[in-house]
RNA sequence: GGCGCCUUGGCCGAGUGGUUAGGCACAGGUCUGCAAAACCUGGUACACCGGUUCGACUCCGGUAGGCGCCUCCA
């Protein structure tokens, strides 16, 4: 099993099964609804862990809420709990919808205080982090390395803001910050009252759950530089070896452009499933590769949807063997970097029931072999078609279907009778 | 200015140094009372310019265009 990672800029082999295969996936900030980009990693990550489990790994996911930070702080002045604990309801509510089952462990910054003030503390009396007035800052100028997983040199790194002057160094990120007015969640430290800073908790609670080495750290490209490569530089300054295999997912965008509040065009992640259907959102995930950005448009949701339709009508029809080899090709895409797109164009020429549905079952998509039952008045409906069919009544059968068509259903002629299926 | 990624037929989207991707859409056909579904048939595309090679969409270099990130901000 090959996968790219953006640390050696290459496609690395993971260990042979058993494994274990211990995966981070980096989750929301939880201060709004979660946008339908931020499904990308959550569904990836359940994906990969639905595969390896099935090759035989032993395969565990993590995927963290972050849940205290300036954004809650910012949308919730003097109320950020409750409006924290409410995204994180949505947030559990809408990724539940997409029918993937859950991560081994999602945990959320507020129940991991601990875990971070002790991992800043070790940073401290490394000397590879200072206290200024209840901030404490992780100093980059001593860790050499940093800059590996990004490939950014510091020297040519703009300078945003405004640098803080209790920084030694602008380079320099925030471990904890002091708590400030109006802020109405903090923790008590050695160095002051305050709450963590964003990148600590994720290097805290990934070690927490699986200790200083793990295979892989999952999340959004956006998070390279410099959320992961900050990650890294804490847990590596500690001399802990930290995640091996680092993947970034491509991110949505509207027509050629991000996803983004600024630009206007966010799509929630509750929005996208009323509208489409958990098993087109998924198809439209599977239909591209989980490195490349993918545009999420009116035009590749239809065409998912029509792909969920195609597999629908091939469990209608009867099943057929599907040549030899078949299953190994599935195995192979997705062996080589995860292809789901491969992968998928593979099953589109499947025919086997059985086969076809094991392999959506891996993706959370085994409901596209079921058929829903037809109402009772929809079959008193077919069933007087079809005597008006018989009796060659061809106006009252032709008013007959128009009648089941728009109660959603579908009449068709086979051979023994009639199909009802549902209209899409 | 720096770092990284991308550019395939109407659309989405794989792949390979010389051989059909697949899906969607479209057209014709078979089937049907009519349909639907299914099946059959129909397009050799790979940003541009050079180079390497017997041969490149596939390797190398450059150009153009697009995308993400560049410190407290997913």
């Amino acid at each position: 099993m090959q996968l790219y990672n953006t640390l050696t800029r290459r496609l690395d082999e993971l260990p042979a099964p058993p494994g274990p295969v211990r995966m981070y996936f980096c989750g929301p900030t939880v201060y709004a609804r979660a946008h339908v980009g931020n499904a990308r990693p959550y569904v990836i990550g359940m994906w990969l862990h639905s595969w390896l489990r099935s090759r035989g790994y032993e395969a565990t996911l993590v995927h963290n809420i972050t849940d205290v930070n300036d954004k809650i702080y910012d949308a919730a002045p003097g109320k950020s709990a409750e409006l924290a604990a409410r995204a994180t309801e949505w947030y559990l509510q809408d990724t539940g919808d997409l029918g993937l089952g859950r991560p081994d462990r999602m945990p959320q910054a507020t129940e991991s205080i601990p875990q971070i003030v002790h991992f800043i503390e070790e940073l401290i009396a490394r000397d590879f982090a200072y206290a200024r007035e209840g901030d404490v800052y992780f100093r980059v100028a001593r860790y050499p390395d940093y800059g590996q997983l990004s490939g950014q040199r510091l020297d040519q790194v703009e300078q945003g803001e405004e640098p803080s002057p209790l920084k030694e160094d602008p380079r320099d990120f925030a471990l904890w910050k002091a708590t400030k007015p109006g802020e109405d969640t903090w923790w008590d430290a050695s160095w002051g009252r305050g709450r963590p800073g964003w990148h600590i908790e994720c290097s805290a609670m990934a070690e927490d759950a699986f200790g200083p080495v793990f295979e892989i750290h999952g999340g959004g490209i956006d998070l390279v530089f410099p959320h992961h490569e900050n990650e890294l530089a804490q847990s590596r300054a500690l001399g802990h070896p930290f995640a091996q295999l680092w993947m970034h997912n491509g991110l949505l965008e509207f027509t050629g452009e991000k996803m983004a509040k600024s630009v206007g065009n966010v799509v929630t992640l509750r929005e996208a499933l009323d509208e489409w259907g958990r098993e087109t959102l998924l198809l439209l995930f599977l239909g591209s590769h989980w490195r490349k950005p993918m545009d999420f448009s009116d035009e590749t949701l239809a065409a998912a949807a029509a792909r969920g339709q195609g597999f629908r009508e091939v469990f209608l029809g009867p099943s057929e063997p599907t040549p030899a080899g078949a299953w190994e090709s599935f195995e192979a895409a997705l062996e080589d970097d995860f292809n789901t797109p491969q992968a998928l164009a593979l099953l589109h020429e499947w025919r086997d029931h059985e086969l076809l549905r094991r392999a959506l079952d891996l993706f959370g998509l085994g409901s596209l072999a079921e058929l829903p039952e037809a109402p009772a008045d929809v079959v008193d409906l077919a069933q007087r078609r079809q005597r008006a069919r018989a009796e060659r009544d061809f106006d009252e059968a032709d008013r007959l279907r128009a009648e089941i068509e728009s109660h959603g259903w579908e009449a068709r002629d086979v051979a023994d009778g009639y199909q009802l299926v549902p209209r899409r």
